[in-house]
DNA sequence: ATCCGCTTCAATGTACACAAAGTTTTGATG
DNA sequence: CATCAAAACTTTGTGTACATTGAAGCGGAT
């Protein structure tokens, strides 16, 4: 995959997870190949792709749709998230190395920072903690050193942000207690408890679920 | 994705898990759709599927590649569906019906029929209980009633299928030990017991891996 | 007025042709 | 004989045209 067909892909993610298409919402590859620059050729490779990680729905002859996501598959995705970030943290407990912790350290105090100016509210605060909480996610699936379980959260990861603007942002005391607990995670790690941090980690993960969701839950034993 | 496509991606996805393709081997377009006999169009969209199966692997303008495993790796998938379907084995013993547990009894039964067979021997046994055994574990995924976790087991079993002929089949003590296992995990499902049959079901997994890769064993502390 | 079937149209599926990129061969030069 | 560069060739990437399919609108019959 080159140019174009990269060029269509990242664009078109983009739309999705910044919301400037809605969930539902069908996507005509002619409108796209117009929108993005391209034949649409790449727009269908891209689409290809984007189906693979789940963020479109193909119909076979009738065309692709942005994927919907239910409250409760929402629940379901973070559920799998807890399950296998869970597992991915353990073995970094084992596998990780301190420039792991640094790295991991350096986003905790980015948060901490953010949480520390003043005037950084609603859309603006959320947005910058999007980002460095993500990153925080990946480096810990990166300190995992498996690459295929890092590629299978990688995807539950992205899932639930197609509906983000629907859930409202959380307010700055979500934000507070969410990185506490990466500092916990952290220091779990750095003690490298593989039980710990994989408790430290789903408790963070199941926590941090919209509250409309908590009605929807699974019974506690069937995750475990 | 319709007739070509569908027609390219299927018979591509037979080759590989056949092994009438070799582990590594490029696969060039222009043969795949003479082969075949669609156009290169279709040919493509089955190898992005394909690669999204992680079945091959694509690499920016120099081809696709049939998909190789290091034992390492084999023993890293296996650890992966020991977590995913022990967690879906969990999840069917709240969530599963009885007709559950019928279709896998039936499974069950015909696996020891098969060892029943004077004559069935090697390869012609290990393709039937092959076959028999992956219908066990689809029936158990579905019923967890868990459609994502069910897609992401399903492209993790099949993905070792590539190096079996390297490994050699199974010995009928092997099978006849790997269905007996078969029978207590549909014990503990009946019994609706959560905790019991993910042990089972991870003890069936981790302990049926090939010889050659136990001396590549992560810690078990680590799975947990 | 409603229902059925036909026509029409819009969008996806497939093939092919050309462009770009990568690899191998070949030949000239030290 | 080895090395490097350029040309020829092979293969992948992209654009466009045509085929097929599904949906919507229209018209006639009951």
């Amino acid at each position: 995959m080159t140019r174009a067909s990269a060029l269509a892909y990242e664009t078109m993610r983009r739309w999705i997870l910044d919301g400037e298409v809605q969930p539902g919402q069908r996507l005509i590859e002619e409108d796209l190949a117009q929108r993005v620059g391209v034949s649409r050729t790449s727009i269908r490779e891209g689409l290809r792709r984007l189906a693979a990680d789940g963020l479109v729905r193909t119909e076979a002859s009738r065309g692709s749709f942005v994927l919907e996501l239910s409250t409760a598959e929402v629940d379901e995705v973070f559920q799998l998230r807890a399950l296998l970030e869970g597992h991915a943290v353990s073995l970094a407990a084992v596998h990780g190395q301190p420039a792991d912790w640094e790295e991991l350290t350096d986003i905790a105090r980015q948060i901490d920072a953010l949480l520390g100016e003043s005037g950084l509210e609603g859309p603006a605060l959320f947005a910058r903690f999007q980002d460095l909480n993500h990153r925080f996610h990946q480096t810990l699936l990166r300190a995992s050193r498996s690459s295929r379980l890092q590629a299978l959260a990688k995807t539950l990861i992205e899932l639930p942000l197609v509906t983000l603007k629907q859930h409202g942002w959380p307010g700055e005391v979500q934000v507070r207690r969410s990185n506490q607990q990466h500092w916990e995670i952290i220091e779990a790690l750095r003690a490298r408890d593989p039980f710990l941090v994989r408790l430290r980690l789903q408790s963070h993960l199941l926590g941090a679920r919209p509250r409309a969701m908590v009605a929807q839950m699974v019974p506690a034993t069937a995750l475990m």
